[in-house]
DNA sequence: TGAGTGACTGTAA
DNA sequence: CTTACAGCCACTC
């Protein structure tokens, strides 16, 4: 079956809600647990278009860099990981390494 | 129709 | 962790 972006989409935007609290997730994590791991620009560009109830402020690039923060407006990104207790270091997570959140570790029993 | 752009990644050093 | 290079693909003009 051909690749459908629109599908691709909703998968990243159900698989993002998966973030747990505290938690942040990478693009490439998304991406590969998706099964397509070479579109992970894709997922980047499905959450500049994701709706409100995804948590789109706990996707981070690979170096936990909050790179998507000038799409929430002015320091809301930041803001909100620190209510969730994630220490965000002018742009980037602290310790991003240690609050890394890995999808596939959550499918281990899925199908 | 084709060049430019972007919320990116893996690998190597 | 950082920096540099190459590959990646939907979207815009």
């Amino acid at each position: 079956m051909p690749f459908d972006s629109q599908q691709f989409s909703e998968d990243v935007y159900a698989l993002v809600r998966l973030v747990p609290r505290g938690r942040v997730c990478t693009y490439g994590a998304v991406a590969k647990a998706l099964l397509e791991p070479s579109r992970s620009r894709l997922v980047g560009w499905a959450l500049n278009r994701c709706p409100d109830d995804v948590p789109a402020h706990r996707i981070v690039n690979r170096n936990g860099v909050l790179t998507g923060r000038q799409f929430f407006g002015g320091d809301t990104m930041r803001v909100l990981l620190k209510e969730e207790g994630v220490a965000v270091k002018e742009h980037k997570v602290v310790d991003f390494k240690n609050v890394f959140w890995s999808p596939i570790e959550d499918m281990s029993c899925e199908d």
